[in-house]
RNA sequence: GCGAUCGUGGUGAAGUGGUUAACACAUCGGAUUGUGGUUCCGACAUGCGUGGGUUCGAUCCCCACCGGUCGCCCCA
């Protein structure tokens, strides 16, 4: 038996390095003041064809979808913002005096995809939203808590790239304007692009294919079709970001693949060498409407999301070493049935006094008990034989020093307390 | 969904159409009857992803499937 296809294990040795950035994570949460939400892992497919847009590549091809056996489809969320709109939503948490509603969350999504470097069918993502707002200094603030989780972790090669798709009269006109603009060219676009043309031009624009044809070269930037609110917001966004000191390059390709989005768009992409194809690590943005959309009050949002799975990745392509301490206070070795059974009760003694600890149960003789100490860089031996027993003490080993010294057994537990 | 490439023990990795599938590391045992990281000796593949086929005979040839890796599309 396999996992399934796309999917992992995480085993011991790489789980402290989740547990470790997964804290940190939250903690920075805290700092912002984002608290955590915990949403269903499937939802009803519908779900997500309303919130996340039947155009979009998730809905069309990405979903795990299966039908229940109370005939309900259901689907494995593929992304965490129109769950935590609809608990929103649902839980009428736009009725809290306090606004807006920050969360955040962090677990597994779903995506049928075909298994590469940093993409995975089951991965994990850690996002934030902030539900009730429409000042640009909130979307300033998600992108500073975005930048600012790599680089809490200690990533550096970052970059920021931002877009305004603006309002929705905005988005009209440039639609509008970006149909004229490809229609008489159609028959020259990819298939893709055809049915994009007719479905959401503006996913035309980030197209990967036709990125040589001349009509893409000049093809009607979004920025020039902001009205002047739209506009005015964006500047604003950047000025906060200018002032933050958060460097940025704008974008006005930047389309994101998500229909929901409108105003800010922004995604921040590593610069490692060697990282791989997929140098996106996260991306969000503004989504004033789908609030109302998955059938609540007229309410601003914004969030953004990141792959932890691709997180690990930078932190590896860029050398970064996480702080991790996963040794072991003390390895208690002994020999002999009186011993053994005295060990069992020192282990338990040290243990509840907070201090880690392990032994043997392999039945290995001293050697072997020291080398498995060796190996799990065990501080300190303590070893109990008859001779030990007789006395009622116990040797203790600094393993770093080879240092060792002969405690009483009733003052071992203050003793290691001293000494660790 | 498309393309490339790969699939031998815990790990890395040789290899051949035909009795016992190299080697290294790791692990275990012993040399050293109660003390680690060195050294020496020894042990260690339900048999070479799964299922078919070709053949007197296949781990090695063919096919299918599954899976890994990388890339395309797209994204986190």
């Amino acid at each position: 038996m396999k996992a399934p296809r796309g999917t992992q294990d995480l085993l011991p040795g790489v789980t402290e390095k989740w547990q470790y950035v997964e804290g940190k994570l939250k903690e920075l949460s805290n700092n912002y003041h984002y608290q955590e939400i915990r949403t269903p892992i499937f939802e009803h497919t519908e779900l997500f064809q309303r919130g996340v847009g039947d155009t979009t590549d998730i809905v069309q091809k990405e979903m795990y979808t299966f039908l229940d056996k109370g005939d309900r489809s259901i689907t494995l969320r593929p992304e965490g913002t129109a769950s935590v709109v609809r608990s929103f939503v649902e839980h009428k948490l736009f009725g809290s005096p306090n606004q807006p509603t920050k969360l955040f969350y962090i677990g597994p999504m779903f995506r049928y995809e075909r298994p590469q470097q940093g993409r995975m069918r089951q991965f994990v993502q850690y996002g934030v939203e902030a539900l009730g707002s429409a000042d640009p200094a909130i979307d300033a603030e998600v992108i500073s808590l975005a930048m600012n989780a790599y680089q809490t972790l200690g990533l550096q090669s970052l970059k920021l790239v931002i877009n305004s798709l603006g309002d929705q009269e905005s988005r009209e006109n440039h639609r509008q304007a970006l149909i004229d603009h490809f229609t008489p060219v159609k028959e020259e676009l990819c298939d893709d692009c055809q049915t994009r043309l007719e479905q959401n031009p503006l996913r035309v624009l980030d197209c990967k294919k036709d990125r040589e044809h001349p009509k893409m070269q000049d093809a009607p930037s979004i920025l020039e079709y902001l009205n002047d609110e739209s506009e005015a917001y964006f500047e604003k966004v950047k000025a906060y970001l200018d002032a933050m000191n958060i460097p940025y390059e704008v974008d006005p390709n930047l389309v994101r693949g998500l229909d929901y989005y409108n105003h800010t768009a922004f995604e921040i992409m590593s610069n490692a060498e060697g990282f791989g194809a997929i140098t996106t690590l996260s991306g969000g943005g503004r989504y004033n409407g789908l609030v109302e959309n998955l059938g609540g009050p007229e309410t601003p949002g914004i969030g953004f999301a990141l792959s932890i799975e691709r997180l690990l990745m930078a932190l590896e392509a860029e050398g970064v070493e996480l702080p991790i301490d996963s040794q072991l206070d003390c390895y208690v070795v002994s020999l002999g049935d009186a011993a053994n059974l005295k060990a069992a009760t020192i282990v338990n003694e040290l243990r509840q006094a907070g201090i880690q600890v392990d032994k043997d149960y392999q039945a290995k003789k001293f050697k072997g008990q020291f080398k498995a100490a060796d190996r799990l860089q065990a501080k300190y031996v303590l070893v109990l034989g008859d001779d030990e027993l007789a006395n009622n003490q116990i040797a203790v080993k600094n393993m770093e020093t080879g240092d060792q010294e002969t405690v009483a057994l009733d003052q071992l537990t203050e003793h290691m307390q001293g000494i660790l």
